[in-house]
DNA sequence: GCAGAAATTGAGAGCGCTCCCAATTTCTTT
DNA sequence: AAAGAAATTGGGAGCGCTCTCAATTTCTGC
């Protein structure tokens, strides 16, 4: 099917290709019946702009990028990843702008891609799901004045002149460990990671917590993961040898691999172990047994996400955003609560 | 960072904006010297063209577009859908293509977008990753001649005129029933899904390898699930009634639901059930037991789905490719083989 | 060393849109 | 009813590239 032009539509309705054009960006200041007339050919011909005429002209290409750095590597093994692209892609088709992916697997692809990314006109604006990004890909984006948003809290050294839609990550560990602290159990244990702020956030919560109770941190119950399900499984077979008697996971993967290797030690959960999670995935409930975890509003962060992002590239850039979300604590069996 | 132009690399480098175009696209009959002076300004400069120029200029975006019908719904639950996404997106950063994310969630989103993604010109091309999709869709595809190619076998009605890229599923399918065949069992159950090409064929595998070793299909030993672990969970608990000897489960994910029930109901795997999976997720090497299971190439198929639609672009598109690939039976615990 | 062929380069037109300014129409106001 | 203001519309220019064609340069062979 031979696409059509506004030259054309204009034609159609007997209207000139800049009339056209009006009714199509909204412009005021057209006759409602003119208007009527444009927008009846334009539905009844399924006319579409031409998007490259369009950002050629506009230097405005409605595409957003949403790029997550090898950094990563294998990300996807953590389910969030998904989630959120699903919420930003849902985002965009909510505000008319179309989301290209760029996912990077080694940092030689990184580099590769990023001038392209962001010297080709390609793209509006940017949104990182990391919060560890390669500097050179930083500088470059602020360099040639991409608009951007991160999800997760930039390092504290660039927090300031970058925008950012995070979670509360430090109060929801607060919850998480303050609700073990309540169950009554003394020695409890974190799988933690340390790649990233959200890590970093989710440690100092939990410490937060214990010492707000007047509980000292035994180091030796505090063990490294990475945020995978084996991960999680290696750090507690790990922190086994400590007898803890509840563990607090920086995510559900993790937790998950905890409960799996306190079962292979022949312990049951929550009965000889507590374990608290936090993501809430939509495994977390559906786990053996369900897991206490914190959610994270994941749909929002990604809306927000978009819609700051969107909100950067109308208007002057300064100050940075900085946007921090609620989490709630969910009380599942894996806790041992009385209910 | 001011965005430089082709007449301006031009300048520099002291040729016109056609000779460096002509560098640029690889364009032979350029002295050698000139190449070469061009180049080093392109590089010093950081020079990339223009996307939107070119694209209205040579009616090419490099814009693929990768589409998730609604009817996946919760697609990401199965993990198969980050794992294809993540081959195709790294197939088209090698190949100088960027993908662009359609997900819909509802059909109303999927028509409203529809538009806009075949008319827009701003895509050259789709990869839809869903074996059954909506018919408008495919035939406003098809009305406007936007190359595509399917993941997945499409319904046999239509199998001809579509271009696609499929795993054995037949075969995969086969071989993990008849390994439980190998292994002794005579009861033998599936856990099947109904929702498209893939469960039909490996439906077909699992009947074909039971009559092939004189077995009749018992249809009490088969129960309909969807693809996620928490509907292996149910229809295996419903299974369990029947008492089967081994379990064919016609995804990990449903397997490990699976695995789940049979635990629950006191029942240990493989001891008292086996067990068998499909996909070869990562999480099946970890799972407790470890997964037997069908690995099928998530890897290539992306790859090939992203190197048969340029194909397509480039060339004349007939007739359709069809490409059919090999999978592998991975012998794990869980199926109780002797080793 | 020169005519003709081949290789190399440059300039013009045009892709389909937006944006600006000028022209036209319509509405006020007296 | 006429003049001026306001609303509405049309047309030109230009975004940065590709593509074609013509002009220029370089290379052949004798």
């Amino acid at each position: 099917m031979k696409r059509l032009t506004l030259e054309e539509i204009g034609q159609i309705a007997g209207v000139s290709r800049s009339t056209v054009s009006r009714v199509i960006n909204n412009h005021p200041n057209i006759r409602p019946a003119v208007r009527q007339r444009v927008e009846d050919v334009i539905r009844q011909t399924g006319y579409q702009p031409n998007s490259a005429a369009r950002s050629l002209a506009s230097s405005q290409s409605r595409v957003f990028g949403l790029v997550m750095p090898s950094i990563l590597q294998s990300a996807f093994a953590d389910p969030y990843y998904p989630l959120v692209i699903q919420a930003i892609s849902h985002a965009c088709n909510q505000n008319d702008y179309t989301p290209a992916l760029f996912l990077f697997q080694t940092s030689e692809e990184e580099e590769k891609m990023s001038q392209r990314i962001v010297a080709s006109g390609l793209i509006d604006g940017l949104i990182v799901t990391a919060d560890t990004i390669n500097s050179t890909f930083v500088s470059k984006i602020q360099q040639y004045d991409i608009p951007f948003v991160q999800i997760g809290r930039p390092l504290t050294t660039h927090a300031a002149s970058i925008s950012y839609v995070d979670v509360d990550n430090e109060a929801g560990a607060y919850l998480a460990t303050s609700h073990l602290v309540q169950l009554g159990y003394r020695r409890i244990g974190q799988l933690a990671t340390v790649h990233n702020t959200a890590g970093a956030d989710r440690d100092t919560g939990f410490r937060q917590a214990l010492a707000d109770r007047g509980l000292a941190v035994d180091e030796a119950l505090v063990k490294v993961s990475d945020f995978s399900e084996a991960g999680g499984y290696q750090a507690m077979q790990d922190l086994l040898n400590q007898q803890p008697e509840a563990v607090f996971a920086q995510s559900d993967a993790i937790a998950l691999g905890a409960v799996r290797a306190i079962r292979d030690r022949g312990l049951g959960v929550p009965d000889d172990i507590a374990v608290v999670g936090f993501d809430d995935m939509p495994l977390a409930a559906n786990a053996d047994p369900p897991l206490t975890t914190v959610r994270q509003p994941i749909n929002r962060t990604g809306m927000l996400a978009v819609e700051t992002l969107i909100d950067i590239v109308r208007t002057t850039p300064e100050p940075a955003r900085h946007i921090v979300l609620p989490v709630e604590l969910v009380i599942r069996a894996s806790s041992g609560a009385a209910n």
